[in-house]
RNA sequence: GCUCUGGUGGUGGAAUAGGUAGACACGCAGGACUUAAAAUCCUGUGGGCAGCAAUGCCCGUACGGGUUCGAUUCCCGUCCGGAGCACCA
């Protein structure tokens, strides 16, 4: 009988699935963890080799931590609304749903052929009713809620109303959009329409105009984590900026919260760094500047960092979006400015990177008073101010900041230097040091004294105070999309309002067409009687990250009916343990469910402050991809060592016709009609195909499919084999051909236990040689699975087992555990192994055996010597001998005479245990 | 431009509180078994030089310096790759 692993695999997954082995609950008297790795998108194209390579460390993880005596929450779902169903929708009318539910039934049986062990049973779909009443649920109670600043947390926005009732809004301090004052008696006078704008400003689920990422192809505005390059992530669109009144979520009043908390988290440096970078914190003050267009004067306030550079201003500068702008072109201007406007605004987002280096801008004809000096500068409008950020106009000092340096060099502006000793006759000197000069009051500061000491003043003379801006903007919650989460917001009379929680799940209603309306309205507008009580429902629904931003809670519990999380469940399974994933959502996800977890946490529905305590980040597995030459206009392909003879074209050949880069002719004359009469040059009667390390795609044929692994190779083969492509943290490529050592591996540790089907297990005791590889290697595989370590482990297994086979131990004594070892890596395998062994239960109730030093330690060790450094010999010594000792006997050995050849010593090094160096 | 990463054989990668670089695996070469192939097993495999040989010597962890008896590992500089952010004042 050989290792037969169809066989064994099916009948394990049979069992665990029947058993339901993996099933958990909660369980007072061991200790919890929660192992998760971020679900997928249940994509048409299915998996592919690369996908399961977190699984896969999760998995080892989650069955290694239940030797060892946990409760392992290990649960897995899907992100099944989303952009890619519905485009397929549209294309070819078929119902987002059916597509959805066809790829997560593709998506569960290639998982169930890896053998995970997941609590299937508490499986969840962001788009199923049940769930996604808690994500409207959720967004309810954001929209019934406001961020106090003066106690950092989510209150109910019922409070708020009562204090505007009692005292207006002068006291109140909000994360808030901008708001006029008002008084108790002005919120008394107000109708309601007017209350409910205003209240729409504090609201953390709020509706507001703002500039977005406007993706025509797409029909849908798109938030800043889904555009990269002015390009959408998902289908490569052009993105434009557009003025839009849009649902948002101000997770900006949580920037300082998700920056401090992140500090105790145990991410990698990089990622933590990646969020920091994205909430982009700069501390600085804001300051007064009077403007003047002539007729009018105004107070516009700047933010900057760096105030000790005010009496270097000899500019300022507006974004073209800025509403300043109105206000100071002059009439003798106008013609000129609205020009300026109407070009930047036509500009895509793409054009307008495209042109960063391209300085542009043009004069409003006004200018502001340096608060400091008293001088007139003029102020300009230009595309480098960023409407967005701070207040969308600064105070230019062009000699310490590159940006207006160059802005200042193309329209010839004053360049005045503040530090002694810096040259700006070609560049500026942004550096933050250096001795401060031409700054009245600042002269012979350090620029690190100045900063405070200019804020000081600028607060003294009442004209701006310190202040803290951050790049994290509010996050755009709304999308004109059908395959999402219907907004649980009805409009009566034009003012939102929320549908009660006991009417939800509201669910997504049937439309005929999944496009726009005539008359440009979201696919929803198709719907019939879409509304609540008579009236209209809102017709955009939610964006991807909705769905996914509290579903590791509901696994928790996952068919409470009542809560998104009860309270038993959450005060168990508290929050993951270990979170793998791809660092892909280190801007998105990442951020959005933090700041989900932080609101449910501020109203005392979860007890963490923070989701996920351990993130890890599973690289990317690369396609290789495989080439033949063709010979221009011909259809001869040229070997790989041949081609620099001819003149050819790469082309991408299908990896499955190709074995260790050699072609199968024939394979591939059958593969496409166009190659049907391909001719060949070959090297050594073989064609050779040239490779490349590229993204594993369906358009480059690299794509290997883990089901074909699992059948010609089996799960525990796979499993292991991803594991010891390398760290599980680095990207890396895919290739086939290196998978036999593992399999063999295997076959290998089958040969331990059987010999043409007989049990070749004994009793007895075992060897010492044998107890010492066992113990090495369990000390070995505990270090490294805690380290993530997993490659290093299999290569231990590798060299263990052929010790073990060189020893020829049967031990039960021996492969009792090394059995238990090998079963997180290949379950399978060990589960057949641990029956052989005569157990009744899984394997995965065993303990996780203990390491004995003593089974390891040696009695003697190598003593390398060196002479200056260079190694000459090894002694073999005891252990327990001191450094002068070994000195001594060192010195004794013959060889020492043979190389020391009469040198005079100066001194021997002896370092414990390891070298003795002898300089002479 | 800024931030973070990484650079080791033909390939994937081992080894860093500084201590025999290349574990393990793939590939390749040779051998055994076989009529043959597959499978399996064994041996060799960084480069160079010398030797019939056992073996010995030299060079080697992107490049150039530094610290050290000793550096793949620590420090400084340069080059190259990957990722993220990108006019954030």
């Amino acid at each position: 009988m050989e290792y037969n692993f169809l066989e064994i695999e099916g009948k394990w997954q049979r069992y665990w699935a029947d058993r339901g082995t993996f099933r958990v609950d909660i369980d007072a008297a061991k200790p919890k963890y929660y192992v998760l790795d971020m679900f997928p998108y249940p994509s048409g194209a299915g998996l592919h080799v690369g996908h399961p390579l977190g699984y896969i460390a999760s998995d080892i993880f989650s069955r290694y931590k239940r030797l060892k005596g946990f409760n392992v929450l290990h649960p897995m779902g899907y992100d099944a609304f989303g952009l890619p169903a519905e485009q397929y929708a549209i294309q070819t009318g078929k119902h987002p749903e059916a597509t959805t539910t066809q790829n997560v039934a593709r998506y569960r049986e290639q998982l169930d052929k890896i053998g995970f062990s997941y609590d299937w049973s508490r499986e969840v779909k962001t788009c199923d009713p049940a769930y996604y009443k808690w994500t409207q649920w959720a967004f309810l109670q954001m929209f019934n809620h406001w961020y106090n600043l003066d106690t950092q947390r989510a209150e109910p926005i019922a409070e708020l109303e009562a204090r505007f009732a009692a005292e207006g809004n002068a006291q109140v301090h909000a994360a808030c959009s901008e708001t006029p004052r008002f008084s108790a008696e002005d919120w008394a006078s107000m109708d309601e329409a007017a209350r409910s704008a205003v209240l729409m400003n504090y609201r953390i689920a709020y509706q507001g105009e703002t500039s977005v990422n406007w993706c025509p192809a797409l029909g849908t505005v798109l938030a800043n984590d889904e555009v990269k390059e002015g390009i959408s992530i998902r289908g490569g669109h052009p993105v434009e900026q557009k003025k839009m009144k849009q649902w948002q979520l101000r997770v900006s009043a949580y920037a300082e919260r998700l920056l401090t908390d992140m500090e105790d988290l145990e991410w990698t440096d990089s990622l933590k760094d990646m969020q920091r970078n994205w909430i982009g914190r700069s501390q600085g003050a804001e300051m007064i500047f009077k403007v003047s267009n002539g007729s009018e004067e105004f107070d516009m306030t700047i933010f900057t960092t760096r105030a000790d550079t005010v009496f270097g201003v000899t500019f300022m500068v507006l974004a073209p979006e800025s509403e300043w702008v109105e206000k100071l072109t002059r009439p003798e201007k106008k013609e000129e400015v609205e020009a300026y406007l109407l070009a930047a605004r036509k500009k895509t987002e793409r054009e307008r990177m495209a042109e960063t280096r391209k300085v542009t801008g043009v004069f409003t004809g006004s200018y502001a008073k340096n608060p400091f000096t008293g001088e007139e500068v003029p102020v300009w409008v230009s595309e480098y101010v960023l409407s967005g950020y701070g207040t969308g106009a600064i105070m230019a000092v062009p000699a310490h900041d590159s940006r207006d340096y160059a802005f200042a060099r193309q329209f010839n502006l004053p360049i005045i230097p503040l530090i002694e000793g810096a040259d700006v006759s070609q560049e500026s000197f942004d550096a933050k040091e250096g001795i401060m000069c031409n700054s009245g009051f600042l002269n012979g500061m350090s620029v690190q004294e100045a900063i405070p000491a200019a804020i000081d003043r600028v607060e003294a003379m009442g004209i701006g105070q310190r202040k803290i801006n951050y790049r994290l903007r509010d996050a755009i919650f709304s999308r004109q999309r059908y395959w999402g989460e219907p907004f649980p917001i009805y409009f009566k009379e034009g003012i939102p309002c929320p549908i009660p929680v006991e009417a939800l799940p509201l669910t997504l209603p049937e439309v005929d067409k999944f496009l726009p309306t005539e008359s440009g309205e979201p696919p929803l507008g198709r719907a019939k009687d879409w509304t609540y009580e008579g009236y209209p429902i809102e017709k955009s629904t939610m964006p991807g990250f909705a769905g996914s931003s509290a579903y590791y809670l509901r696994y928790m519990d996952p068919h409470n009916d009542e809560a998104l999380v009860g309270r038993e469940a959450n005060q168990y399974w508290r929050n993951v343990d270990l979170y793998i994933g791809g660092t892909e959502h280190a801007t998105g996800h990442l951020i959005y469910a933090r700041f989900w977890n932080k609101f449910l946490y501020d109203l005392g529905h979860v007890c963490e402050k923070e989701p996920f305590r351990k993130l890890v980040n599973q690289g990317m597995i690369q396609g290789r991809s495989n080439f033949v030459y063709r010979i221009k206009n011909t259809n001869t392909f040229v070997s790989l060592g041949l081609k620099d003879q001819y003149e050819t074209t790469e082309i991408h050949v299908d990896v499955n016709l190709v074995n260790n880069d050699r072609l199968d002719t024939e394979a591939f004359r059958a593969w496409m009609p166009d190659y049907a009469e391909a001719e060949f040059i070959l090297e050594d009667g073989e064609y050779i195909c040239g490779w490349a390390v590229e993204k594993m795609s369906k358009s480059m044929f690299n794509v290997v499919n883990p089901d074909r692994i699992c059948e010609e190779y089996g799960a525990d083969t796979l499993r292991m084999y991803e594991m010891f492509l390398g760290p599980l943290e680095q990207s890396k490529p895919w290739d086939t051909k290196g998978i036999d050592g593992v399999h063999r591996f295997l076959r290998k540790v089958w040969k331990l236990f059987f010999r043409e089907g007989e049990s070749l297990i004994e009793e007895g005791a075992a060897d010492k040689k044998a107890l010492k590889v066992l113990h090495k290697l369990i000390h070995k595989v505990e270090t490294d699975i805690e380290n993530f370590s997993f490659n290093t482990s299999v290569s231990a297994f590798m060299i263990a087992v052929n010790e073990l086979t060189d020893l020829q131990c049967h031990q039960r004594e021996i492969l009792e555990p090394l059995t238990i070892l090998l079963s997180p890596f290949a379950p399978h395998l060990a589960e057949e192994l641990w029956e052989a062994l005569g157990h009744s239960e899984s394997i995965s109730s065993a303990t996780f055996p203990t390491y004995v030093e003593a089974y390891t330690v040696e009695d003697t060790c190598e003593y390398p010597v060196s002479f200056n450094g260079k190694m000459r010999f090894k002694l073999t010594l005891s252990k327990s001998l001191t450094p002068k000792e070994v000195e001594a006997l060192a010195l004794a050995d013959p060889n020492c005479e043979k190389y020391l050849a009469g040198a005079p010593v100066k001194k021997v090094i002896v370092v414990p245990a390891k070298i003795i160096n002898i300089v002479y």
